[in-house]
DNA sequence: CATAAAAATAACAACGTTGTTATAAAATAT
DNA sequence: ATATTTTATAACAACGTTGTTATTTTTATG
């Protein structure tokens, strides 16, 4: 058995309409029942109705976060992030795992009042709905109908190779997945490479390619860097995979860090904190990616402007212990 | 203006009643008016309210999965079959990445049918709520108040070690996380090294600590293998991570696989498939895991017979490509 | 051809809220 | 003291369904 605001106003000796506002803290009810209603409220363990609270005001204050294909550690802390920040506002958060379609329909089912879209590489053409969207990652798009939320990926890079140069170093590794269709990684070598280009350094032989984006990949890929003629004195890991991979292997190979060799490594996740040696990184924080996202989607509903364009975050450096002096040669 | 089953009944000349008797395929109704009635509805594009459905019904049909904190590959291969099992059902599942107190509430107030509990470790004592709850894996606790789904893990290192002996490898190692107090990984450890004995094989120096789960620990753990004095000829690794690591490392040292050694993962995912080489595997299959774990929160929900137990699922062994019979020596 | 029985449909009261309108009580002005 | 405004509370109609009861229509029966 249920307790309904019916049960309450019983007991409080109210007509039940009085409890609805005095539970909605509503300024038609005297503060003295208002107190004596919430208390009563309490004590029965009243617990509101989502659905017919939904049934009258057509709102669920519910977002549904259509999650992508099983992916790495630094999405799934995004999407902690971004449940966590829903957690400040009047809504809560769902999730899906299944494909676009699929998880569209269960939100419709539950009349979401807006979606959370992880784009994938090549948007899946998001079907037409008259549901407020709001996208992450992957600003491709030309003429998106809805926000889309991105990180700067060419101005994390200009910091990062910035950063590296004023601590004297010359030879800055970029070290990440290259070859790829992922326009995410694309922007990222460009940047690095246009960075390197306008403080005149050196880049061509300092592009390494992982060839993935795995740890292992990260690891593997320092042979190839330390076996280059041109032995970089700095290494800008492209992704936090990559990065600890490669801080293992430089460990492995008794590398004194940060005196013989700086790290870098792009992503902003708390667990850089943590790692063998805490890293110092390049990115947009996750926290402040997820917040803007919420701020975004929750925007977006109560607001009706047509705001649909793209957001490019920029990113913050975080200096820890794997960033040094070059060291003198 | 969403359509309505009132929009539908003006529409097709009949009450209200008639209409909703007739989408839910009522014995009531004659079949040609519902036939009409199917056909306009579905011309008007009309889609059920879920609120005022489950106002009235007291039922959801919805199941709430507490989602772990940030977990591997496997797990989250457990998650999309479930959601893929459910389908099948009547049911719909939503996720929560919140701790398990944020989500339980979430859950009450969508008032899911049911939850699915991923446990962890340390059962953070569930609060012994009034709903279904079928909890994932370790059945350590004692008495539980709600059925555990969990592998047979006992069984799955009997299997594995038969399987190779019968191959005749009698040097069998176990690669895996070992000095933990994850019961899980315990439980592993214990079956591979009971096997063995059963099988009348030294198990001493075959035991191998990883110190982790990573793809990485599997990966290094090799040369520990690989410098044992007893060198075996047949490897299991201790999980789908792990065994991935070793399969890496082994190939690195161009050992011919399995000619040379056989490999032989612990866990039974769809993703062994797709390894370098297709592993071959031991383990309850994600796919059967997922629909006894779908299964068990139904029968939970639609019977109220308290069955609080543990089922403990059978693995299968499932051949692929890195086991062959020992080496002749 | 009435009449009872069966089948098909319609009417209506839930479900637990919110928001609007009506009434009662208290405060203020005449 | 009485009329008038203000304030507080109560009543009631939504919201979109389902399920039960009431009514109509059809079919079978004597």
């Amino acid at each position: 058995m249920t307790v309904t605001i019916k049960d309450i106003a019983k007991v409080a000796g109210v007509s039940y309409s009085t409890v609805s506002k005095a539970l909605n803290d509503s300024p038609l009810v005297k503060e003295m029942t208002k107190r004596k209603i919430l208390r009563t409220a309490k004590e029965m363990g009243y617990e509101p109705n989502l659905a017919a609270k939904q049934l009258v005001r057509k709102k669920t204050e519910v977002i549904g976060l259509i999650w992508p294909t099983i992916e790495r550690i630094v999405l799934a802390t995004l999407v902690t992030n971004i449940s966590k920040a829903f957690e400040e506002t009047p809504y809560s958060m769902i999730l899906s795992v299944d494909t676009h379609e699929t998880a569209m329909d269960t939100f419709k089912k539950f009349q979401v009042d807006g979606m959370i879209v992880f784009e994938e590489t090549n948007s899946t053409a998001i079907t037409q709905e008259n549901i407020p969207i709001v996208a992450y990652g992957v600003s491709g798009n030309a003429e998106p109908s809805y926000p889309i939320i991105d990180a700067n990926h060419e101005d994390s890079m200009h910091q990062a190779v910035g950063y590296l140069h004023k601590l004297g170093h010359e030879k800055i590794a970029y070290v990440g997945h290259i070859d790829t269709e992922d326009t995410l990684q694309l922007e990222k070598v460009e940047g690095y490479q246009n960075a390197m280009e306008q403080h005149g350094l050196d880049k061509e032989t300092l592009t390494i390619d992982t060839a993935g984006l795995d740890w292992f990949d990260g690891y593997t890929a320092v042979e190839k860097v330390l076996s280059s003629k041109n032995k970089p004195t700095a290494v800008i890991g492209g992704s936090y995979d990559i990065s600890n991979g490669i801080l293992r292997a430089l460990q492995e190979k008794d590398f004194q860090i940060p005196e013989e060799i700086s790290l870098i490594s792009y992503d902003n996740i708390p667990q850089m904190e943590t790692t063998e040696i805490p890293m110092t990184c390049i990115g947009v924080p996750v926290q402040i990616l997820a917040e803007e996202i919420v701020h975004a989607i929750i925007k977006r509903i109560e607001t009706d402007e047509e705001t649909a364009q793209v957001h490019k975050l920029f990113p913050t450096l975080t200096e820890r212990h794997t960033c040094g002096p070059a060291p003198a040669h």
